[in-house]
DNA sequence: GAGAGAAGGGTTACCGATAACATCGCCTCC
DNA sequence: GGAGGCGATGTTATCGGTAACCCTTCTCTC
């Protein structure tokens, strides 16, 4: 047995952790042989193997994930690129995502993207060249990530819209936010109400997003009159403010909103305007955020599978990554319409 | 200039992206003279200094950061451990570290904790023997996590509470929670409440939570009865299960929860029951995670500086991985009562 | 004019793994 | 009985860097 340059000896006596050669050296093999054992690669006998799983458990050692991604073994590491995971659609599909990426035994990243700042260059955050990517693109600093994105990164993204170039980006996921909006405008004319308001999110493109999208459509096919969206950002507040000067307008009796934290706003408005929700005024947000169920009055609103995307998410670098080993394709739920108490039959 | 068992030429053609072979070779000097530049250290000229960063601009060069690490370069990456991301405490404290680290050019990777689930071994996790950790121990996950970790690891941690031992770990920061909630029950009795009831979180130890500490401070110090503290969750259903049955007494004129998802649980129990906030019942929060400002009624609550704590946090641990180099140490804000609607004077 | 430093930069070893290739027995086949 | 093949291992090169050490030149100083 040969140890060229090492002295691992010395390594264990200083302290640092175990290493492949102590495990080697330890239970008279070579360092190669322990690789072989770890990795299930090659041929080992079947004593050999046993000794040296005996002795990694008795060193306590565990294989060092950075030397073995230099030395080009399998990457098994993603970085998560989001904006603002304050937002409960980010906040959720990131959970998606690191827990099916942890449960494949991917370790994972974070990077969070600054809304509203010109993005440096996004191929600094990653920890290598040619480091797999995830980017939750719901919003405008996501798609800018992505498309910034070298060539080379294998990537996979959560993304806002169904992509409608003629070849689409086959490495991405989305909701059909826009057959939702339609379903969720639908219900609220079914109520009776003559139009349905929208208070929009930011878009993540120059077009017109999916929601806004949906509830046109919807209230296009039923030939009712589309009102101007009005513009919200994705707080409460600025829910609020979107609506303040207009919910006091009794001829609204029906607004779609962008997101919860939207409708929120949109609802204390209209309490400080004198308006009764659901009386004369029915609220319906979208994403279906943990306190919705318990608001007073509880939302109507759309709920939408963000784990569920995340962690389809992962599943399709997964394949990108690793096509043999990586599982079946997952699914994920659609959108979900859930009625609660924020809205009811158009006022008389 | 001498290469040794190494062919540049034939990386760059073969499309790998750029090393620091790379950019020797183009700028005509060794490869340690490259590391120089980068690394700021050991003495170059300020001719060659230029010529090499004009290369590394023109080859877009990279340092690989997982090369680096392995070399024993500084560590300059984090893993944040932490359990369940959907609670606000959790998800702001992570938000703060995640700037902060990012903003001193740390690359964090972040591994969730099973709640209520045998931790196999942490270590695991971590990309390396002595990667550099936070946790975020706010509850019995969070905690287990921490003191499992093997002693050699650089860890800094977000607690519930300050250390009562002898000799605390020094890299530790928290909130005031005890004293925060002293003083919203203070704030309550102040209001002409004879005692204040309370819905506990789950703890992170054996002992008795912080908040439920000072609340019961409050009270005992004003010599009012302590009533039993109801024992809730981290969910608005868990607060609401826990008061449904209690909640119609109309001798209960306060109560104050261990978070704002408590309170809207106990608010919605509370409506059902006929009772009315705050006219005859008022509720007190904790955290102000976002949605409270807008609730109906709005949520009188205890703003947490979780972010700040979060980048403390961070601070803390860089100070521990680089003396030198790490800024002074930070502060963040103390809690901080926020008076809303949802409380006021007892009932006549 | 010579020795001591300081500047500037090159060499070599090493971090902890993987991959390709080499080696060594031993068994089978012609 | 020698060639070929295969199983089980050992060797060497490499990934992309950093650190310690070494080697020239100059510039000072006495």
């Amino acid at each position: 047995m040969g140890v060229i340059g090492h002295t691992p000896a010395e390594d264990a006596s200083r302290g640092r952790s175990a290493s492949i050669w102590d495990v080697a050296r330890v239970a008279g093999v070579s360092q190669q042989t322990v690789s072989r054992v770890i990795n299930g690669k090659g041929r080992v006998s079947e004593a050999t193997r046993a000794k040296v799983l005996q002795v990694i458990a008795e060193l306590g050692y565990r294989p060092n994930k950075l030397a073995r991604m230099l030395a080009g073994g399998p990457v098994r590491s993603v970085t998560v690129l989001t904006s603002d995971t304050a937002l409960y659609g980010a906040a959720a599909t990131l959970r998606g995502m690191e827990e099916a990426a942890r449960t494949a035994g991917f370790s994972v990243g974070i990077s969070v993207l600054e809304r509203d700042t010109v993005q440096p260059d996004v191929t600094v955050r990653l920890n290598r060249p040619g480091e797999a990517v995830m980017v939750i693109a719901f919003d405008d600093a996501g798609v800018r990530a992505l498309t910034s994105l070298p060539p080379d990164v294998p990537v996979a993204a959560a993304v806002e819209r169904r992509p409608d170039t003629e070849a689409p980006d086959p490495w991405q996921v989305w909701l059909d936010d826009r057959a939702a909006a339609a379903h969720a405008t639908r219900y609220l004319l079914s109520l009776g109400h003559r139009t349905v308001h929208y208070v929009a999110i930011p878009s993540s493109t120059s077009d017109l997003p999916q929601r806004t999208q949906g509830w046109m459509d919807a209230l296009k096919a039923a030939g009712r009159p589309v009102p101007e969206p009005l513009q919200g950002g994705w707080t409460p507040r600025s829910g609020y403010l979107a609506v303040r000067d207009q919910v006091a307008d009794r001829s609204v009796t029906a607004i779609l909103c962008g997101n919860d934290d939207l409708a929120l706003g949109v609802m204390r408005a209209a309490r400080e305007a004198g308006r009764d929700i659901p009386g004369d005024l029915s609220v319906v947000g979208f994403d279906d955020s943990p306190p919705s169920a318990y608001l007073n009055p509880s939302l109507t609103t759309v709920r939408l599978d963000f784990e569920g995307l995340g962690r389809a998410c992962f599943d399709l670098l997964h394949r990108r990554l690793e096509p043999q080993t990586a599982p079946a394709f997952p699914t994920w739920s659609e959108p979900e319409l859930i009625v609660r108490e924020s809205s009811g039959p158009a006022p008389a």
